[in-house]
DNA sequence: CCCGCTAATGATAGCGCTAACAGTGAAAAC
DNA sequence: GTTTTCACTGTTAGCGCTATCATTAGCGGG
């Protein structure tokens, strides 16, 4: 802990100074720096240069107030850290890039009071519009959304009725079709492997009550659970599958809520030299990019989190002009990828 | 696409609609909504049953202009999607919890230009503080943060000239330590799989910088090294590994510029029956939860990231009185884990 | 030579909130 | 009874910018 350059004690700049520094008024700096309304070449080029000089940066503060426009989007996630959201971000992010708006990410943490505020703190910024991951809300952050009077897309999740518009996959569905694929497929001892329920990941709940459904329809049921929370998923999914084949030998297809669990899983079973597809399959949730790099390609169903983004950008941006102004919904086809793990039928 | 339900159009709500509704001045109403200054308890319930069911939600526009406060802290970094940002966020986040500021997180994708348009946005929202991933700036951007008379942080790196305070590890030791480490060991044939150099991560240069250095000090060189961009870095540790090897069959050890393609690498070895660490050591940098799940653990070394983010966020809030008022210079010491990957010495 | 027009610039009035100060009434002190 | 005090509430004046309208100069046409 040294002392190196102390910054200078600055009043911030304002246009006043800008406009001093130029010879104009207040007005002509705001319209050059905006590049709006006429400006004469010279003048335009005067005012650049002192603004350069100077090192103005505008108070967006004020403007806003001013102008009663904010070109930022509030992006409400549960969380930044398990490779899903970022993914989704990317879309969001390079939609945007060229009408102006910038993304603001908050994060939830998978609960609904800490969602609610930051959905209140973001909406008191006054956002062009809101995007948040999921449909369950509180009752207080429902109504604050229906109330905002800006676009609302509530993303990942078609399985709801949305405050505005939604845009994602059908999480029961993509169950059901795992489910069906797995049972053409000649499996029939299957047993699930995921996070720890009632969490508040509403969309794996769904997944596995699809997947149930489908079983159901069957004439089977899950033939054993095993649930974790917190700590290396890739780890965690070693040890869980470890301890349900030790307690159920005869399980012939483990069902992951994850992709993270199930390479943690395919992992130990090919250490243990089971054979896989032949005598035990094995399935994720997510087609993440790191399973290309895995011995073997773990069966997988992509959640089209990049078009998710893509979509939901849209939609706040108004580059989707279906006519419709408000309450669209976009449900897309979550894709699987039968990847070297699931028998050929 | 079909209908849902559209938002009522709503001229957004303001104090004086909360004045208005319970009957006192909209400085009262701002008192209570605030908790600041004296309110009778009786006015207080008032206004807050009127604001909650108006759905009030404040403008901290109006509000940051007028009270010249705004309790963001922008976070510069340059990816969302390596892993390694968002353990500094959850440091961040954390610490900033229960002091009022939020941070706020832009994405500058390794690119300069890029990085100067994202503190250019920041500056202008007027935040409490500025963090900042990494030491080189374009010139303008140094400008910028130099004038911009708030706490600036940059973070994870402390090889250079920070505009006001720094906090994080030296890569340059790092490196160094590495490769004293895999010295010691008694490995001699050494080569570097890495990104694509010259990009614009600094850090990871300065990490094989210092790398070299160690084994030029032992009157050592590398061997052979081999560059990636882009993709998943897991297939692509796998396959630049079997690239090199075939290669250069003789090296002894493979230095990583991150766990993700370490990882990539030590799934290949392993599979080829390779004897680590015996006949082959292995080590990449990180320390990335992932690593737990894996056959057998990399060697690594922890770049602190938790508690980089935690004391970046420290300084913006004030929180480290050291007496110093600016320009802190706080440097984590890198740990090295030996992990299963490298010969015991 | 005046009119009408356009291009360029300026003056004025807020945006919705809060800092700072100015009351107000009732209880406490003299 | 009068003054002081204190707890509470209201009034005023901006924060730094932009929307809107007003003004000026320049210029070609009749």
């Amino acid at each position: 802990m040294t002392k190196a350059t102390p910054p200078e004690p600055h009043r911030a700049l304002t246009l006043r100074d800008v406009s001093e520094a130029s010879g104009v008024s207040e007005m002509t700096v705001s319209r050059v720096l905006r590049n709006r309304g006429d400006v004469s070449e010279t003048t335009r080029a005067r005012v650049l240069e002192a603004a350069r000089r100077l090192g103005y940066v505008p108070n967006k503060i004020a403007g806003a107030l001013a102008s009663q426009r904010v070109n930022l989007v509030g992006v409400v996630i549960p969380s930044l850290s398990n490779m899903v959201f970022p993914e989704v971000m990317t879309g969001i992010s390079k939609t945007l890039e060229d009408t102006g708006l910038q993304p603001v990410v908050g994060v939830s943490n998978y609960q609904v009071d800490r969602e609610e505020q930051v959905i209140y703190e973001m909406l008191s910024w006054r956002p062009s519009g809101l995007i948040v991951a999921g449909l369950e809300h509180s009752a207080a952050s429902a109504a604050m959304l229906a109330q905002a009077g800006i676009p609302i897309v509530e993303i990942m999740d078609i399985d709801g009725t949305p405050v505005d518009s939604m845009v994602g996959i059908s999480h029961r569905r993509a169950g059901r079709k795992m489910a069906e694929a797995i049972i053409a497929a000649g499996y029939r001892k299957i047993a699930f492997l995921g996070t720890h329920m009632p969490t508040n990941d509403h969309r794996a709940r769904k997944r596995l009550e699809g997947f149930e459904e489908a079983l159901a329809a069957a004439g089977l049921s899950l033939v054993d659970r095993e649930f974790y929370s917190g700590g290396s998923a890739l780890a965690k999914g070693r040890e869980m599958t470890e301890t349900l084949l030790k307690r159920r030998p005869d399980v012939d297809f483990l069902y992951y809520s994850n992709d993270m669990i199930g390479a943690g899983g395919l992992l130990w079973c090919l250490e243990q030299g089971l054979d896989v597809p032949g005598r035990i399959g094995l399935a994720g949730f997510n087609g993440v990019e790191l399973l290309d790099g895995l011995p073997r390609r773990l069966a997988t169903m992509d959640a089209c989190r990049l078009e998710t983004g893509v979509a939901a950008a849209e939609i706040i941006a108004g580059k989707r002009s279906s006519g419709v102004i408000g309450g669209e919904v976009i449900e897309f086809e979550p894709k699987l990828q039968p990847g070297d793990t699931i028998r050929n039928l």
